[in-house]
Order: structure tokens, then C-alpha cells, then sequence
DNA sequence: TTGTCTACCTAACGTTCGTTAGGTAGACTG
DNA sequence: CAGTCTACCTAACGAACGTTAGGTAGACAA
């Protein structure tokens, strides 16, 4: 039960703000009235726009995947030619943009996809594991380029970078740092970690 | 407005039974007679034993907390002549222990926290500094004893660290995976990292 | 045996929730 | 210029929420 519809202003606008709302309280914690006051209407006015709670949710959560895919896409197209670094490196760098830029649509995503109703959480669940299949093959790519150690557990290897950058958004203020020195940061300590140059 | 109460058994119940269901439905979608049915009681009844539905949170956040430090300072005495590569790894499995181990307290703090509500967030920040703080010393203390790379920027890499163990909780399952090889993982990709050895 | 305390109970309170029914003002359409 | 459509509105529904008042059965103490 998803919106296919056309975009209107209103109706972004309520996408926007319910989800900003949701990342910084939850999805539980935020009423329909409270999201229809920040947008300047009437709760019974969401229902014009959405069928249900729920499916705003759900609209919300494929928006921030649609982001986080788009986003990857483009850093693969820009770095057909490049080397393994720098392509794990603008892919790192995409996955960041996408939680910080373009709205609060990915951040909102990363943050309630666990504890969402479980009816929204599976219709989503294909999208979120073509997301992560494109995530794998890269890594497996940077294996077979000979860039990351053969024999790397891709699986684990994968998680711990999306769980990584994702965490970022507990603590990463976009208006304080820089978006090219955190990807550079995660870039940088998932290849070579942070132990000293050994001596021998 | 926090509970120093003696323990009884139908209090302990209810913690467990709601911390539980906190980490996996979340604090606001789960009502308070939905704690009091998983523990076999009346929602009223759960009024005996706390102040409000947001002091049962606070005492099960800041008992995630406790175990947390608890867990830190075993490691810490374990491991007082140990190298440093041997206490980083012991804290990295005390954390990992304190999030799989001894209830789901630990794991609720983690995901709940951010969206906690603000009264209850702000009475628990002081406690929640100083744990961050224990790892930011044993980091100073690795850069200082030449582990980790000298320069290395102890904050982001902290934040990196405990936000790379605690996403854990999006996918790890105890019951299926070792928490050993999890620590073990974890470790070793924060000390040295996924790429190739380097042919030079 | 009377009194107190603990750990629950039933019943209900006022509030807020998501949602629906039905209306209206203004913009386009023929 | 009548008709339709879009984007809202007011009003209200039943259900669920956190919470409180007041009672009770059993344990233990004097």
C-alpha cells in the first residue's frame, strides 16, 4: 500500500518534516498532530496525502533507500576507472552524503528500520537487501582487485562498515565537520586501522 | 526520581520483561500493560514497584549503564600488565560481553538512548559521559605506549569503535555467532584494518 | 489475635491516539 | 458558467494510553 503519486508541495513538505521528526523522536513518539502542526495543518489533513501512519512511514523509509541507492550508483559511474581505494573511498563518501544531505530521509531510515511496525519493516526488507547486495559485491570486487586481504570475511567486513557509518549519526553534527574528512577518517581506518606502523 | 530500592522478585521481572521488549519494539510503542502481561501481572501493579513508566526506563538505562562499567573494569584489572593490543582486545570483548551477556540491558541503553525522553536522558548523560570517558583514558593510554598510531584523534576514533560494536546489535546473534570471534573481528579490524598487506 | 506491611488486584479517571465523515473555498475544464 | 477536482477544514469516533484510588489476601511481628 504505497504511494506511487504524483509530487506535491504539501505533500513534500509533510515527508520533510515527519521525518525529521521521526529521527529526532521516534516514530512511536510522534503523532500525526504534532507532524501536521510543524507543517502548518490539521492532522485530519495527512489522510489527503497518506493513507495511514504507517504508510507515510513506509514512504519515508523507501525515500532514504532510493537516496542511499542513488547515491551509490552515482560513485560507481564517477569511479569506473579509478582504483580500489578511491572507489571504496567516493562510496564511503556517497553513503555519507546520503545520510546528511538531501534531507532527513536516510538518517530517519537507519534510525527506525529496526523498531519499525513489522508490516512497514517487511515490504521494505527487498529494497534494504538490494542496498547491502550492492555494498557486497563492491567488497568482493576490492578482494578480487587484490585492495583488501584475501580471505576478508565480506559479510562481517560489510556490516561493520555500514553499522560504522551509520553510528556516525548518533554523534556527527554536518554543520560542525566536514563530510570529506569523516569519509576520509572512515576510509582510511577501515583499510588501515589505527595501530602504529610496526618496526620490523 | 530514581528507584535505590532493595530487589524483589516481581521488581527483577519487570525489568528484564521491559527492558526486553524496549530493545525490540522501542520505549514508546510498548505499553505499559504490554510489560504487565509479559510478566503475568496487572498494568496498575507495575505502579508498586516504579514512580512512572519513564522511571522504569531510567532504571533500566542506567543498569545497561552499570553493566557496562563493570564490565570495562574487569577488563581494566585483568589486564593491568598485559600489552596493548591484549587489554584493548579484553575491553573490546567487555563491551561486547556487556551488550550480549548479563540481560538485555546493556542493549536497550544503547538503542533507546537517543530517543529517550529528554528528563529522562538528561539525568542519565553524567553517568554516560564518564563510561565514554573510560575509553577515551584507555585510548590516550594506547597512543601514549605506542599501540596506536602516534596523532591518532582519540575522539573520532572512540566514537568509531564503541558506535562500530554497538551497531553489533542491528545483526549479531549471540546464539548463532561466537562472541569471541566477534571481539576478535572487531579488534583486529580497528588495529590493522581490511586492506592487503602492502608489497613494498 | 490484632496490626502492619508487601505485593498484588479491580475499576476507573482524563487524555491522547490514529482515523473517518462530511463540508468548503479556490483553481482549473468544457 | 456549470462541473469537477484538489487541498485543505471542523467535528467527532472508538480505542488505547499512562496513571490513580481504593481494596484484599497472605506473611510476619508483638
Amino acid at each position: 500500500m504505497v504511494e506511487t503519486a504524483a509530487e506535491t508541495p504539501g505533500r513534500d513538505r509533510i515527508l520533510d518534516e515527519a521525518a525529521a521528526l521521526f529521527l529526532e523522536h521516534g516514530y512511536e513518539a510522534t503523532s500525526v498532530r504534532r507532524i501536521a502542526e510543524a507543517v502548518g495543518m490539521q492532522a485530519a489533513s495527512i489522510y489527503h496525502h497518506f493513507h495511514s501512519k504507517d504508510d507515510l512511514l513506509e514512504v519515508i523509509l523507501r525515500r532514504g533507500l532510493d537516496v542511499m541507492t542513488a547515491a551509490f550508483s552515482d560513485a560507481s559511474t564517477a569511479t569506473l576507472a579509478a582504483n580500489g581505494e578511491t572507489r571504496l573511498a567516493a562510496h564511503v563518501r556517497a553513503h555519507l552524503a546520503a545520510l546528511y544531505e538531501n534531507g532527513p530521509y536516510t538518517a530517519t531510515h537507519v534510525t527506525t528500520f529496526r523498531t519499525a511496525p513489522a508490516t512497514v519493516r517487511t515490504t521494505i526488507v527487498p529494497q534494504r537487501d538490494a542496498y547491502e547486495a550492492l555494498w557486497t559485491s563492491l567488497l568482493e570486487d576490492l578482494v578480487t582487485s587484490g585492495v583488501l586481504a584475501p580471505g576478508t570475511a565480506v559479510g562481517p567486513a560489510r556490516l561493520m562498515l555500514l553499522g560504522g557509518m551509520n553510528a556516525s549519526v548518533e554523534w556527527f553534527d554536518p554543520r560542525r565537520g566536514s563530510l570529506d574528512d569523516l569519509a576520509h577518517l572512515i576510509t582510511r581506518q577501515t583499510l588501515y586501522g589505527l595501530s602504529a606502523p610496526t618496526k620490523d
